[in-house]
DNA sequence: TAAATTTGTCTATTGATATAGACAACTATA
DNA sequence: TATAGTTGTCTATATCAATAGACAAATTTA
């Protein structure tokens, strides 16, 4: 029987400092249930040796989290998990913003940042099945679950057949009901490919995070039951307060 | 001197060192498509000026992707990309690691790095329908695609039906052989949850990263067409190499 | 109340990160 | 063959990150 050796996997010299990694695996930590919720974090004398690190490189990273929100010192007590526990975000053939986290916030909604007009980039065109430099019409979300960011999204439509949908999107506050004024009663994601990334600035902004986290991204397209394409989008979630739920296919 | 507030990502005392930021946004831009493959990188003067950092800071940046092997500089003449595509890694009903990859590379196998009967923690035991404790059979796996690691997996099995699968892995080196032995024809993948963070020390060892990369996690159960679940598993894949397609279905 | 436990603050020291400037080495081209 | 453009190396300095130790302040427990 082979153990694997209790990884420490804190890495020095990496261009991550030791405090960020500590916050991350605190951050990992509690999302897994290694750390409960509302219960006291081991002393920070523990958790430097657990780590392998000073106890002042521990604060550190646990003042990041206090700053973050997720956990609260008391002097002479200890220090306390506050946060919740990671949104699961279901993706699959019928994959919609609102009713994808039912039953796991009490609220929830999408704000429009931004829309524009646009020839379509390449990926778009291709997407979307129009040829390069078509107009396209980008809407700019962003998603809020109990007033907490968890989705920043850029959606893309052909200008021709959707002229308007920007104003409607600002009036219904749903791309699903936007869409349905457009004649599309029902859709389905064709394809969705994903992968992960650091936060850029943007991101940053938009979904209330700390520099250094990590994003998760994905790339889909929407096609009506027949199969033509009608939207194509790139969303972005903040891998600390969200998980992606691929839903068993039928 | 005056700071730039040139509002280009890149977040000063974050934890995360401006050159492996700046290394991350590098290698973003080349799987977007900003820089383009075989091509030379914009000179160093350049690129410090877009990001607003020191020339030195550019190169720290640039000498990680070259030990990475992303980037090939030469003196005198310029940097350029060496980097492939990214593999995208199929996710839906059938996903098998071997014909998943099939067109992609040239070579594919799996090889399996160490083995344990474990009783069943919380989240195997749910995930396999057992009681909690009951044993089972742990394999450790590394995928590897053109002798570059592309996965690394850990697969729960029930021991008392599967007895000896990890020998049969051994000799096989195929998940879907290995059960085709136990009277296993088919198997469809029931459930998948997602998320991504920071490589830890056994996955830079496993994936042969370096400190600071990240990897996205699945989480998946697989069943027999009857619904009877037969492995858990939790695979990690190097965001840098891979990225996650997830299939229509139909 | 006294002792033990835990977080908070302070000083000091070392190494990694980032900036700044100068110049060498190499390549392509006018 | 100059010259411009590029990467490579060196020195110096300032700031951030991490370690180390000591003690204060607050809370819980014996």
């Amino acid at each position: 029987m082979i153990e694997r050796q209790q990884a420490d996997s804190i890495e020095r010299r990496s261009g991550v400092s030791l405090w960020r990694q500590i916050a991350d695996r605190i951050l990992h930590g509690i999302s897994v249930g290694d750390f409960t919720e509302n219960a006291a974090l081991p002393p920070e004398v523990a958790l430097a040796e657990r780590y392998g690190v000073n106890r002042h490189t521990v604060r550190s990273a646990i003042s990041a989290l206090v700053q973050e929100g997720v956990l609260r010192a008391e002097q002479g007590r200890g220090t306390f998990v506050l946060s919740r526990k990671r949104l699961s975000y279901p993706i699959g053939a019928r994959t919609r913003f609102s009713t994808g986290l039912q039953g796991q916030t009490s609220e929830r909604h999408i704000v429009l940042l931004a829309s524009s007009v646009e020839p379509a980039s390449q990926r778009v065109a291709e997407g979307l099945g129009l040829g390069r430099g078509a107009e396209v019409i980008r809407l700019e979300t962003r998603g809020e679950a109990d007033k907490r960011p968890v989705s920043r999204a850029a959606g893309w439509f052909e200008a021709r057949r959707f002229a308007g949908i920007d104003k409607a999107m600002a009036e219904t506050g749903s791309i699903t009901a936007s869409l349905a004024r457009f004649g599309v009663e029902d859709y389905l994601r064709q394809s969705t490919v994903l992968s992960a990334r650091h936060a850029d600035a943007a991101d940053l902004a938009d979904l209330d995070l700390q520099p250094g986290a990590i994003v998760l991204v994905t790339v889909a397209v929407n096609v009506t039951p027949d199969g033509q394409p009608i939207q194509f989008s790139e969303s972005r979630f903040p891998a600390e307060r969200v998980e992606l739920k691929l839903s068993a296919n039928s």
